[in-house]
RNA sequence: GCGCCUGUAGCUCAGCAGGAUAGAGCAACGGACUUCUAAUCCGUAGGUCGCAAGUUCGAAUCUUGCCAGGCGCGCCA
């Protein structure tokens, strides 16, 4: 990466200066590089200066103008540099260095923009995780997406990943969900029923019924056991989540029913391991965890006095699991509503011997649905909620996907249902599409023309002179650092904002200059950058889920 | 009351390990299709970065206090 390059480059020049007396030591590791806002202040920028200035009570733009002086030593990578303001020094690139990210591209072709960074770190991705009481909703959705695209790339970036979904099928709220069938199923039968308080509302319910009245009649009438309703319900409605998340190409490696932490005394185990290290104890008839020690304002109870488990306890259980199935980093992609949950299990991985900070947590905003502007309050359980089935049926997986990556994941995120239709002519996401399709486009033409790109040590780059080429050159040349940085820190929409101004660049570009021209030279080398661009843009949208086509 | 998140253009959102003149898309207005796909482009307009102090050469970005919205704060999950 070329600002690596430039980095250690400073960092040469700074041992020089405190080598040669010029400065002192001071302020090794303060000083960076960005990129500047405005081209006219070069292609990187450092504060070096200003830094060892303050430190050494040295005059800013002196030491700067040492620094220049150590810079022109280099024109190999720097072609110009200059002091700036109040001590800046910009760093004007050399084109041949920018022009030179197209072999690379080349080289690395699918593969350009992955990197090795994660070193085989076996990361578990845990995402979605909704139990089987309903299908997906918009918020489910948003976690859907966001925790696959992290999966996506952290895998892209060496790292060895499972998703998996966490899931319980044995509580109250599947009951509920089993106690709720068989009134549908007495209902359909014409027979008296009893509709839970609390039960699920969903017209799903209805359909599950009719299924057991198809297929059992009416032998299940005075079945006292809510089984057979529930695990009716729970088939049902796991197939139709799992088929809900095939239709935006997700894909789990495992599903972990919280279950298996029981039946292989798991559970128990850590209670038995807290109270071995005097951090569980018991008052009032329940078993407490002392939470106090690590920080919290209260302690929490982890066996209620009935015997049964708080959901505090599995989720230990499950996170030391984790650990113990041997992945070295925990990635959990949360609903804002499970933000309490987070310090327990933290505190919980910490008393169990295993380090906290290699746990991440990604708490992602709600969605707020409004139609015509009006807040839709979405609940399962009656049924006020808006599939994310009834979004695809509407939308399209690719604008569902980017539309949710297109925000970070702290942002609240409001999606306007009466807007979506047209939402979907207008979406960004084509945007970014159709600039792949261009270049796909121009390819085709190439080729009916009978022009074929020629090796590419063989074309002059150099002709890539206009300041569009050279910016989108160093777009591209920035794309494996983004991606890095989007992986590392979780953040997806990164990519999206990138391809967005890629694109914005293309379009403007391809609109003011000819790729395929009268001129043999120049043509080959703007089909190099063609194809360089095409690259980007087809692995960064796959990079996140998105497919890249070649025609529209 | 306490904790976490958010507040940036009319709307939806980037930017925030401090940096030079705060960005994009949509909406509005005016232009560009004998030329590689007009799902595109060019131009105009649009801002007390919630408010107020503080830290410093420099703050949308860091600190504190307010204001507004969201989510939590259970022997529910």
């Amino acid at each position: 990466m070329i600002k690596t390059r430039v980095k250690e480059l400073l960092d040469t020049c700074f041992a020089q200066g405190v080598a040669k007396g010029l400065w002192s030591g001071a302020g090794a590791g303060a000083y960076g590089v960005e990129v500047p806002k405005h081209e006219a202040h070069g292609d990187f920028s450092t504060n070096m200066a200003m830094v060892i200035a303050g430190l050494d009570k040295l005059k800013p733009r002196e030491v700067a103008a040492r620094l220049q002086e150590m810079l022109a030593a280099e024109p190999a990578l720097v072609m110009k540099a200059e002091v700036a303001g109040p001590g800046f020094v910009n760093l004007f690139i050399r084109d041949e260095v920018w022009q030179a990210v197209l072999t690379t591209i080349c080289d690395q072709q699918e593969r350009y923009g992955l990197s090795s960074v994660g070193n085989g770190r076996r990361v578990l991705v845990e995402f979605v995780s909704a139990n089987p009481t309903g299908p997906l909703s918009v918020g489910h959705g948003r976690q859907a997406i966001l925790g696959d695209a992290i999966a996506r790339l952290l895998a892209a970036t060496g790292h060895e990943v499972t998703r998996e979904y966490y899931y319980n099928d044995a509580g109250r709220q599947m009951r509920v969900l089993g106690e709720s069938t068989r009134a549908r199923y007495l209902e359909l039968l014409g027979l008296p029923f009893q509709f839970p308080e609390d039960g699920y509302q969903g017209e799903y319910i209805r359909e599950i019924a009719a299924e057991l009245v198809a297929e059992a009649g009416d032998s299940l009438k005075a079945c006292a056991d809510v089984t057979p309703f529930k695990e009716k319900a729970d088939k049902v409605i796991f197939a139709n989540i799992v088929a809900t998340l095939e239709r935006l190409a997700i894909h789990f490696d495992s599903y972990y029913n919280e279950h298996t932490l029981y039946e292989n005394g798991l559970v128990d185990d850590v209670v038995a391991s807290l109270r071995a290290k005097g951090l569980a104890y018991d008052q009032d008839g329940a078993v407490w965890f002392k939470t106090t020690d690590f920080g919290m304002d209260q302690d929490r109870v982890i066996i209620k006095s009935t015997g049964e488990p708080t959901y505090r306890l599995p989720d230990i259980a499950y996170h030391r699991e984790k650990f113990r199935r041997g992945f070295d980093w925990l990635v959990d992609i949360f609903g804002s509503d499970h933000i309490g949950t987070v310090p327990d299990v933290l505190a919980g991985v910490s008393a169990l011997g295993y380090d906290p900070s290699r746990v991440s947590v990604v708490i992602h905003q709600f969605v707020t649905l409004t139609r015509d502007g009006k807040l839709v309050k979405m609940s399962t359980r009656k049924a006020t909620f808006v599939t994310v089935d009834e979004l695809l049926d509407e939308v399209g997986p690719d604008v569902v996907r980017f539309f949710f990556l297109t925000r970070k994941a702290d942002s609240q995120l409001e999606f306007d249902l009466a807007l979506a239709a047209r939402e979907s002519q207008e979406n960004p996401v084509f945007y970014v599409q159709y600039a792949n399709a261009r270049l796909a486009s121009i390819d085709r033409q190439a080729a009916a023309k009978g022009v074929a790109r020629q090796p590419l040590a063989q074309v002059a780059l150099a002709r890539l002179s206009q300041p569009a080429e050279r910016t989108m050159l160093k777009s591209l040349a920035a794309f494996p650092g983004l991606v890095e940085g989007a992986a590392l820190d979780l953040e997806p929409h990164r990519i999206i904002f990138f391809l967005i101004d890629l694109a914005g660049q293309f379009h403007s570009y391809y609109n003011q200059h000819k790729v395929l021209s009268d001129d043999p030279e120049l043509t080959q080398a703007r089909l190099w950058l063609a194809e360089g661009l095409r690259l980007v843009f087809s692995n960064g949208l796959q990079l996140v889920g998105l497919s890249a086509p070649e025609n529209m």
